[in-house]
DNA sequence: TGTATATATGTTCATATGTTCAAATGAGAG
DNA sequence: CTCTCATTTGAACATATGAACATATATACA
């Protein structure tokens, strides 16, 4: 797909720095899945309730107001971006963030989004 | 939605605990935008050309090699996002990322990504 | 004014996603 | 082994999303 407009308009220099910046397809597809997981308000809340430390995805029902199946398949989706961690105990499945990465992203979207507000 | 398991063996203290972490559905509902219009390749792609300065939106169609029109609905949906900026200067509209702060998150989270893989 | 150019918007279509329900798996108790 | 409970998985359904195409707006310039 060729741009539209006439071609001595483009500012070359500029596409091709842009273009450089561009990352790599395998590159991308981790950031697209890592973001994917992240935008959603049933994953956002299991995350969030995690902060506070393991939950078994029964507690999680409970805590979201939610179907422990509809939880369960949420998990799956941030266990296939490895978001969390599990470990199993007896009968309960316990999950946990996977690492101290995601808990900051989480806090410090949240103060980038608080003050956003504030300026607008 | 309550849930299934035996009420005895839910850990209440930890839903406490959990609940309260979760935020206002005010403030979910900005990071599940801010996240979601993260959560897509073309519109990665478009934020890290940026990253090397602003471009209209004919260059960002030939940096792409994507139709104008499609890069201009993607354009869109990061501004209802407020990642980018727009200018106009005659008949181009230059976008920009909105500030600092973007930038910033694609930075670590390619870096968070990496590091992630080697580990594993 | 009228035309050309750059961008924006609407519609349609195919695909992806989230929830529910039902059924299957896994693990301990009797 | 059988029963029960916690979790997972699969199918079905409704909704959301992205790309393509056509059309509309906005600006510059004749």
């Amino acid at each position: 797909m060729v741009a539209q407009c006439s071609e001595s308009v483009i500012h070359q220099d500029a596409v091709k720095a842009g273009r450089a910046m561009i990352p790599a397809p395998r590159e991308l597809d981790g950031m697209e899945s890592f973001f994917k997981a992240l935008g959603d308000p049933t994953r956002l809340r299991i995350l969030h309730a995690l902060l506070a430390g393991e939950l078994c995805v029964c507690d999680l029902g409970e805590a979201l107001s939610m179907s422990v199946s509809a939880v369960s398949h949420q998990l799956s989706v941030l266990k296939g971006s490895r978001l969390v961690r599990h470990r199993r105990e007896g009968k309960s499945v316990f999950y946990s963030l996977s690492d101290a990465h995601v808990s900051s992203v989480l806090q410090s979207i949240r103060t980038h989004l608080s003050e956003e507000r504030v300026l607008a």
